[in-house]
DNA sequence: CTGAAAGCGCTAACAA
DNA sequence: TTGTTAGCGCTTTCAG
C-alpha cells in the first residue's frame, strides 16, 4: 500500500504557472493542453479552444527546462569567441544569431577573453548537455580536465577558423592572401611586411604561407621580408608601427600586409604620426574588411570577409546536422579585394630614376 | 498491484552519463553521488573517494537540466542588447560576462537587431523560466502579447540606459552633456551643431536636453543650434555631414557635439573628405569613448563611458538582487571628458579680426 | 552517514 | 480524440 507523503517541493515555488494549471482550468489533461500546443490537428476544436483560452487567462509559457529535460535536447547552440569585445566577431555573431533564430534556436555566447582558463567552463557546459551544437570561432577546440569539446556527443562546427578534423565555414586564407600579394607585387612592390596573428592561430598560419610562397612566386626571398609578430588587435599594430619606424628608412618595406584591419589601423595611424606618407611611402593592406577601414586616414585597402554570411551558413550547416543528426558539412566562401586609398606603388627612392634612365 | 511497463523514454537516449550509473559504479545511492558533489563533508570519507573515481572513470558530468528543473534556477542571465554588431556594446558584454562566469552564472544574449520584432522571443524565454535574471541594454523594456519583460517575476536591470521604473547602473548622461558644453563653451564656441540618437531613446533625452541647458545658460538660444537626426550608428554621422555641408559655409556650425563616437567618427571623415578642417573649421565632440577615436585622424575628444565597469556593476547588483531575492539598487558612475585633437577655438571668421581690433 | 522515494514540468506511449 | 501514467536527471526530505 503506497504511503501517502505530503509534497517535497524545491525552494521557492515562485508561483509561476505549470501546465496542470491550465489543464485544470481547461477541464482537460495535462496531455492534451501539451498536445494542443505542439499538434493542435490533434485535439478537438472545442478543447483546443478551452486550452487557448486558459492560457490566455493564465499567462501560461511553457517551462523551457521541462521540456528540455524531457526532449533531451535544449534548442541552444554554444557559440565559442575568443574575445567578444572584437567588432570583427560581432557581425558573425549577427549572422549566428539571424539564422539560429530562425531556426527557432537561441545561442549562449561563451567568451573566452583570450584565456585559457576560461575554456573549462564551456566545456562543462556542453558535456553538461546544456546545449545541442557549438559553434567555434576560436582558433582552438576548447579543453579541460583531458576532455575536448568535440568528444560530448554534440555536433560541431568552425567558422572563419580551420581547425584540423573539424568542419569549416570559412574563406580560403591562402586564396585571400595570394589576392592581396597580387594587388601588392603587381603595383611593383619589393619590399615587404607582414604582421601576423597570434603564433600557432590556423589563420595566421594559412595568410602567411600564402604571403611566403607568393613572394617566391615573385622571385623574392620570404626570410627577406620583415615580420612582426601581432595578435590581430589595436594594440600589436601599434607595436608593429615602432619596429618599423626603428628601421633605416631606406630599409624600410614599402607594402606592409596585416593579417587583421585592427592592426592595419593601429599600423597607419602610428606610422602616420611619425610622418610617414601612406600610400605615398607605404602601402598598408588589412583583413577582415571591418566597418571603420572606411573611416580612417587613408581608406583602408582590404580583403573583406563576408562575416555576417558566414556566419548565417555556419549556423545553417550546424541546424542541418541537428536535424539530420549527421555531422555539419564544411564550406568554402568566396572572397575579393576592397582596394582603396592605402596602396600605390612604391616610391621611386634615391635610385628608382636612375634605373629607368639606364 | 503494480504493472510493470517497460521504459518509456524520448528520443535518441545520447549515451550520456547519469548520476545513476554513477552510483551503481561507486556502489552507493544517488543520493550519495548527489551530496558528495555538493556537500561533501556530508559524506564519509570513503564514500566520497568511489564517487571521485567513478566519476573520473565515467567521466559524468551533471545535466544542467535536470539541476535546473529540480533548483527551479537555471544560473542564466538574459542580456538584452539593441544590436550586437556595436562595438560600444561589446566592450560592456565583457563586462558583465567576467562578474557573471566569477558568480557562476552564464549569459544568454538577446540580440534585438534593432528590431522590435524580436523581443517576443526574449520575452518568451523569461516567462518561460529559461533566465534567473535580465540585464538591459536596450533603451525600452521588450514586450510581446502584452506581456512587458519585467513582469515575469526575475530580476531586471538597465545598464548605460535609464529606463523609468527600472534600476540603472549608468553614467549620468546630463552631467557628461554638460562636461562636454563647458568644454566647447570655454573655446568660445557660439555656433553648435547636434547628432542626435534615435528618437525616444532616454540617453539621447537626456543628452540633448542638457546641450540645450549649456546653451541657455551661456546666454544663446537653443533654437539656433542645427539639430541632425541620427542613431547612434556610423552612416548617420555621414548623412549628418551631408547636411552639414548643405549650409552655406559661414552659416556652419563651428562646434559639433555627437551622441555617440559612432556618428562623430563618420561625421569628421566625411567632411573631412569635402574639405573641411578640423579642429580648423570646426570642432567634433563624441560621446562613448570607443577605442578607434584613438586611430582616426584628428584623433577624438570624447565622453568616454567606462563600459567594461558598467557592465560588471551591472552584473553585480543583479546578482546581488538574485543573492537576496530583492531588486537591484540603481549605480550612478562617473565620467569626465577625455580631450584629443578634434577639438580647438573657433576660426576667427571674416570679423573674428575686428571685433578684437574694438 | 546513508538510502528510499518523491517530484520539479513536461511529453509520449499506451489504452480507452 | 482523450486521459493515465511513466519517466527525463537531479536534489532533498525523511527515516534509519
Amino acid at each position: 500500500v503506497a504511503r501517502i507523503t505530503r509534497t517535497r517541493r524545491g525552494p521557492d515555488a515562485k508561483g509561476s504557472i505549470t501546465i496542470r494549471e491550465v489543464a485544470a482550468k481547461a477541464g482537460v489533461s495535462t496531455a492534451t493542453v501539451s498536445r494542443a500546443l505542439a499538434i493542435p490537428d490533434q485535439v478537438s476544436p472545442e478543447a483546443r479552444a478551452r486550452v487557448t483560452a486558459a492560457i490566455k487567462a493564465t499567462g501560461y509559457t511553457p517551462s523551457a527546462v521541462g521540456r528540455s529535460l524531457r526532449a533531451r535536447n535544449t534548442k541552444i547552440v554554444l557559440v565559442v569567441v575568443p574575445n567578444i569585445a572584437n567588432p570583427f566577431f560581432a557581425e558573425i555573431l549577427r549572422g549566428i544569431d539571424d539564422e539560429l533564430a530562425a531556426s527557432g534556436y537561441g545561442l549562449i555566447i561563451g567568451n573566452l577573453d583570450n584565456l585559457v582558463e576560461r575554456e573549462a567552463r564551456y566545456v562543462d557546459l556542453v558535456f553538461g548537455g546544456q546545449v545541442d551544437g557549438v559553434l567555434l570561432l576560436s582558433g582552438r577546440i576548447p579543453a579541460a580536465n583531458g576532455r575536448r569539446m568535440n568528444e560530448a556527443g554534440v555536433p560541431v562546427a568552425a567558422v572563419c577558423v580551420n581547425i584540423p578534423g573539424l568542419p569549416y565555414v570559412m574563406v580560403n586564407d591562402g586564396k585571400a592572401s595570394a589576392l592581396i600579394m597580387e594587388h601588392l607585387l603587381g603595383l611593383r612592390h619589393r619590399r615587404f611586411g607582414y604582421i601576423s596573428g597570434p603564433p600557432g592561430n590556423a589563420n595566421e598560419i594559412g595568410r602567411r604561407s600564402a604571403f611566403r610562397k607568393a613572394l617566391s612566386s615573385a622571385g623574392l626571398d620570404p626570410i627577406d621580408a620583415a615580420y612582426w609578430q601581432g595578435d590581430f588587435m589595436l594594440d600589436s599594430g601599434v607595436a608593429a608601427a615602432r619596429q618599423f619606424l626603428a628601421l633605416d628608412a631606406g630599409r624600410r618595406p614599402t607594402a606592409v600586409y596585416a593579417a587583421s584591419d585592427h592592426m592595419a589601423i593601429a599600423f597607419m595611424k602610428t606610422i602616420g604620426s611619425a610622418g610617414v606618407r601612406i600610400p605615398e611611402d607605404v602601402s598598408v593592406v588589412g583583413f577582415d574588411g571591418i566597418e571603420f577601414g572606411a573611416f580612417v586616414t587613408p581608406t583602408l585597402t582590404t580583403l573583406p570577409q563576408p562575416r555576417h554570411e558566414l556566419g548565417r551558413m555556419g549556423a545553417r550547416v550546424l541546424v542541418e546536422a541537428l536535424r539530420s543528426g549527421g555531422a555539419p558539412e564544411s564550406v568554402e566562401l568566396d572572397a575579393w579585394l576592397l582596394v582603396r586609398e592605402s596602396t600605390a606603388p612604391p616610391p621611386r627612392g634615391p635610385h628608382g630614376g636612375k634605373r629607368r634612365a639606364g
